[in-house]
DNA sequence: AAACCGGCTGACAGCGCTGTCAGTTTGTTT
DNA sequence: AAACAAACTGACAGCGCTGTCAGCCGGTTT
């Protein structure tokens, strides 16, 4: 049995081929009766339209992209399912692009990405929704886009955000009212939007307390676990070390949990260590990370909502979402002392 | 400045369509001079050759479908990097597409996707490389495609494969020669290939060092970081425990250091504990973990070429690879007492 | 000198859809 | 019952490429 085409379908419902787009394509305007009809029609040769033939002819691939610059692997994971899902309920499928932001060619790389026709638009994630040639390139260019959790968000481009700051601000709370004064902080890569936003977190928790805030306590790291093991290194070996440390991410936050078990310092009884993100490693380790949990996937979900939306022409009226993260306490965190 | 069309571009060379058509599609029989002169034109006008005309055209649409259902992040991750820098080499993108082997409605899914000309062919990973109704629908459907690690590989579909068998074999003779001879062993999914190979290795292992096999030692597991803490408990609460655990993966290996954290068991002192995969956890928890890498990007670059190949008719004289694991020795494991 | 061959090039007919627009039917109003 | 709007349907012209096939050209071969 050769491949059903449309004007199969057509011949076979008794209606013309236009018609059959129309019900393939839920356009409004057809006769329930008619409808029924080609339905059955398309049920019977088991019709499915040419995907190489609908772009053409309507000039758009039904295809989103996705890029990113090694992020974790459980966040790209956990971004793509989110997107891929809503992706699926609109007929959308995801092309997957992965990028070195520092390579000369990836405006070219990208850009062309679109100019071929292969997506009608595009996902940015951390680090590459700051990338501001990238950004500017392809509002320049037209192209439909929306950023993950960017940094700065004072354009007009659509974004969809945590309120990081926040979670952060309730994390550091958490643990000064376990009864913690000494608190470590690392922060994270200055690439990532993280950074700012969940070091202001911990500042104001201080401020509020009424807290001082030792600077000595507060160290540089690079979102690596190596880089976290380091910042621990540095903090532990303060003479008045902290009671508790919390890391910009949950890879840091792992690598000091290393460090204090390599120095025999009994968490959380001697030490408490807070992450951020909620990755895998997180309750695979000993003891189990307290954590901060974004609902990337929905973010992602959300991202392409907003996309979809830009693509339908429907101008989207505030294009930005703002999504809530969620504290997770588990064995590493407690009263000190 | 509209969008250049192959029309453009020819009118500008003083050549046909077609002409442009070979030396966009790298085809033999055109005149250097020509060559030069139709690149000259493609570079002036910025010229991309729509990627939807082409594929209607052609009748094929020059991306492939990548096929997983829930394995780790990291191994997905893997897999679309390999696959995805070679599908680039060749001009191809990648379609995720993450399925759940138990819908009903899988096998319509996915034929829809190859019937609707979204992908020329397939990559299935395991457990969907072993699932014999998906391989059999295809291999019906003349859908080009190849599995990565299948269990079973008696037909004649093309495949890559590691040596698990060897590895495991390799680790638990490693065991033995630091000194255990009570090694527990966790088998893997019984969906998942994995297992039979490990455990085959495991047994040869012991067999070869003429030890006798207690198979009180052996305990099934679910490849779940959960799974794994659950069989340490119970190997663990033996009269006469194991002074090793080779667990077949590495989510299962952290588990079982967690419980043995639990129990205050000195690792590696008291218990050495080895993985598979080499996960991203396997660095970070404590002790760090000695397991096995596989070469995951390389498998799926690997299966994106034989995939190629079959897409391009050259029938492959023999359709499969087989690609070496490699044993990392890492803090986990040591001699016994 | 005729016949031939291989390398090179172009004319043309689609690939299977969608957008446009005009035409036909149906339901509603006066 | 005529007039009109709204709902519905179809004819047709591409979308921008590639495959087929025929034709041309210069250099061999007979």
């Amino acid at each position: 049995m050769a491949k059903a085409t449309i004007d199969d379908v057509a011949a076979l419902a008794g209606v013309s081929m236009k018609t059959v787009s129309r019900v393939v394509n839920k356009e409004p305007n057809v006769r329930a009766s008619t409808r029924d009809k080609v339905q059955a029609a398309i049920d019977e040769l088991n019709y499915r339209p040419s995907q190489s033939a609908r772009s053409l002819a309507a000039n758009r691939s039904y295809v989103l992209g996705l890029l990113y610059d090694n992020p974790s692997a459980s966040y790209v994971i956990d971004v793509q399912d989110g997107a891929l899902e809503t992706c699926r309920r609109a007929g959308y499928d995801l092309l997957i692009h992965p990028c070195k932001r520092d390579a000369d060619d990836i405006l070219a790389e990208v850009l062309a990405l679109v100019r071929q026709g292969r997506v009608d638009g595009l996902i940015l994630t951390p680090p590459l929704s700051d990338m501001t040639t990238l950004v500017q390139a392809l509002v320049d260019a037209a192209v439909p886009f929306v950023r993950l959790s960017p940094t700065e968000h004072t354009d007009a481009c659509p974004y969809v955000q945590t309120n990081d700051q926040e979670a952060a601000y309730d994390m550091t709370c958490r643990l000064i009212e376990l009864g913690h004064q000494r608190i470590g902080f690392i922060i994270g890569h200055p690439d990532h939007r993280a950074v700012t936003q969940r070091y202001a977190g911990y500042v104001a928790a201080f401020k509020e307390n009424d807290l001082a805030l030792d600077k000595t306590l507060v160290v540089q790291g690079y979102n690596s676990f190596d880089s976290g093991r380091e910042c621990a290194e540095q903090l532990l070996s303060l003479a008045e070390r902290p009671s508790a440390i919390f890391a910009s991410n949950d890879d840091m936050a792992a690598g000091v949990i290393i460090e204090a078990h390599h120095r025999g310092i009994a968490m959380p009884a001697e030490l408490s260590v807070a992450g951020f993100d909620d990755t895998p490693v997180a309750h695979q380790i000993y003891p189990s990370l307290t954590t901060v949990r974004q609902p990337i996937a929905e973010m992602a979900a959300k991202a392409v909502e907003l996309l979809l939306k830009q693509l339908k022409g429907k101008s989207v009226q505030m294009p930005a979402a703002i999504m809530s993260c969620r504290i997770l306490e588990r064995e590493s965190t407690g009263k000190p002392g």
